[in-house]
DNA sequence: CGCCTTTGACCTGCGC
DNA sequence: GCGCAGGTCAAAGGCG
């Protein structure tokens, strides 16, 4: 005949109860127990009064098998309530009656009072009110969280419905935006476009991928002024602007040649007058000037002149910029010979530690490991923005859903201007995302959290890119799902599915984040690059001591 | 001597 | 056509 009542806690390998109106606590579960109870929040179990001799000792163990206790027999065993047990237990009830009273807005006689306690001296009364309060308490606990419980359920399941939604939709409208590319009919500029192109991929030959025609309409004016006579000649329809600017041009370049025939003492090609200038190089040239269009921007909090980004930078000029006291200075790479990367230093005019590096072209040589995120991030951003492809409603390419995917971050870290002069790209590492703390992940051994003020090495450089870009993904879904249906932040997978569905459908996307990551990848290891760095010069920025405004 | 920065001049595109 | 601003060149000088 049941006498009492016992409760298991899950995650706990402790029981309370009361039996014949005395609690008692602090047994320990069996093992099998264990396992079978720790399936629910709370289990209640009745309690029998057994003695101590040997058929009730079995009798009891079966009873424990079966979910029953025999907290007599036990406490004969042992002391079942010692000393640390006995503070635990208090400071839980203290802990547990307070969340009542604040949950009921009742007050709970614990029962555990010192007057009742220290006395010595507990009558029956007392313990009867103790033990009914406790539980009460359990089971007003009981309830709470399976309320709790269910109320996270419903929460889960909608948002599962929702992001499945999404999902759907999403792959539907790129399906849609597929069909309508395929379907729509070129007009002649693109026809004009398709034909000029081929007869460039005949000359060229070498699989150098052109830009497509999405980037020209990103930067108007850059066609026209670009182009070489020699192309216009094999257009299909000139028409007299083309025939105009050609005239412009030869006239400026006949202007120019008096000054260009020495040659440069370090082969640096001027990439806006070489397709000018050798006609016998058009597309490579061309398709090299309109990569210079497309700028990456990264501002960094730094007090040292120039961001340490791996490469070998030489300035070949300064400006004073309007709107900024601050001057500009213009760095050229020469790691390589011909190399037509070029960047930008200037500091914020807001904010004087704010260090804004843009960068400009692709690097035509291999680059030391150190570099490898830099280039890699800016290049792939910038092979984004020339490509263009992604699809969107107007079929060009949406900055928002670039920024949101391809660039690290949220929006506010990367944003894309399609309306300056060249489309640019900013990484904006003056705020501090600090993914890895948001997600509980374990940083990788270099990375330092929080992300370093002063980013004056490249490694740290790069990792932060590294880490932004790593994260793309899980941001992306992240605000995805915050935008769509203002819930609370469900953890995504990295490269969750909406964004890997975008990935597949767009290969320019793919080729360039593969290209991104592949080389991160490889520039974390140090024996995957041996070139450029046979003087072990692989950190060498030498204009550390010309800063403007230094 | 080679490589670098500095700096004034020049080039170029764009708006008016 | 003119002026402005951004970008580039190249001579001059510094530095190791």
């Amino acid at each position: 005949m049941d006498k009492g009542w016992g409760l298991t806690l899950e995650n706990s390998d402790h029981r309370v109860g009361f039996f014949e109106n005395k609690p008692v606590f602090g047994f320990n579960l069996s093992p099998r127990l264990n396992t079978r109870n720790r399936d629910h929040l709370i289990n209640m179990f009745p309690v029998n009064s057994n003695g101590g001799n040997k058929e009730e000792q079995q009798a009891s163990e079966r009873r424990v098998v079966l979910g029953e206790v025999d907290f007599f027999s036990e406490k004969k065993k042992r002391p079942i309530i010692n000393e640390e047990e006995e503070e635990v237990n208090a400071f839980v009830k203290k802990e547990q009656s307070r969340e009542f009273n604040l949950n009921t807005g009742l007050q709970l006689v614990t029962g555990s009072d010192e007057s009742t306690v220290d006395d010595g001296i507990s009558s029956d009364a007392a313990e009867d009110k103790r033990a009914k309060n406790e539980l009460a308490l359990l089971q007003v606990e009981l309830e709470r969280m399976n309320a709790e419980n269910q109320r996270l359920r419903g929460m889960l399941t909608q948002v599962n419905n929702n992001y499945t939604a999404l999902q759907m939709h999403l792959a539907t409208l790129m399906q849609q935006q597929q069909q309508q590319n395929n379907s729509r009919p070129a007009d002649s500029t693109q026809q004009h476009e398709i034909v000029e192109r081929k007869s460039e991929e005949k000359k060229q030959g070498n699989g150098v991928p052109i830009v497509p025609r999405q980037f020209m309409d990103l930067a108007p004016g850059v066609e026209q002024t670009n182009s070489s006579s020699e192309e216009r000649t094999i257009s299909e329809s000139p028409n007299n602007n083309n025939n105009n600017n050609n005239m412009m041009e030869l006239s400026r370049n006949k202007r120019r040649i008096g000054r260009e025939e020495t040659p440069e003492s370090e082969g640096w090609v001027p990439t806006n007058k070489a397709p000018k200038l050798s006609p016998s190089k058009p597309i490579d040239q061309s398709n090299e000037s309109t990569m210079r269009k497309a700028r990456v921007s990264v501002r960094a909090r730094s007090e040292a002149p120039m961001i340490a980004d791996g490469c070998q930078w030489r300035k070949y000029g300064q400006k004073m910029a309007k709107g900024n006291p601050c001057p500009r200075a213009y760095y050229r790479c020469t790691m390589a010979v011909g190399c037509p990367v070029r960047k930008q230093v200037q500091r914020c005019a807001e904010d004087r530690t704010i260090l804004i590096t843009s960068y400009e072209g692709t690097h035509n040589h291999p680059l030391p490991p150190a570099a490898m995120a830099m280039a890699s991030t800016t290049s792939a951003a910038a092979n984004m923005l020339l490509s263009g492809s992604m699809p969107s409603a107007d079929g060009l390419m949406n900055p928002n859903f670039l920024a949101r995917t391809m660039l690290p971050c949220s929006s506010n870290m990367a944003t894309i201007s399609a309306s300056a002069p060249f489309p640019t790209v900013t990484l904006d590492l003056t705020q501090n995302p600090n993914p890895l703390q948001q997600f509980q992940r374990p940083p990788p051994p270099q990375f330092q959290v929080p992300l370093p003020p002063q980013i004056q090495t490249p490694q740290a450089f790069g990792q932060a890119l590294y880490n932004q870009s790593k994260f793309s993904g899980l941001q992306m879904s992240q605000d995805f799902n915050e935008a769509s249906q203002s819930q609370p932040h469900q953890p995504q997978p990295l490269f969750s599915d909406t964004l890997s569905a975008a990935i597949t459908a767009d290969p320019n996307f793919t080729a360039a984040l593969a290209a991104a990551i592949s080389s991160i990848i490889g520039g974390s290891h140090p024996n995957n690059n041996n070139n450029n760095n046979k003087n072990g010069n692989v950190n060498t920025s030498n204009s550390n001591n010309s800063f403007p405004g230094n």
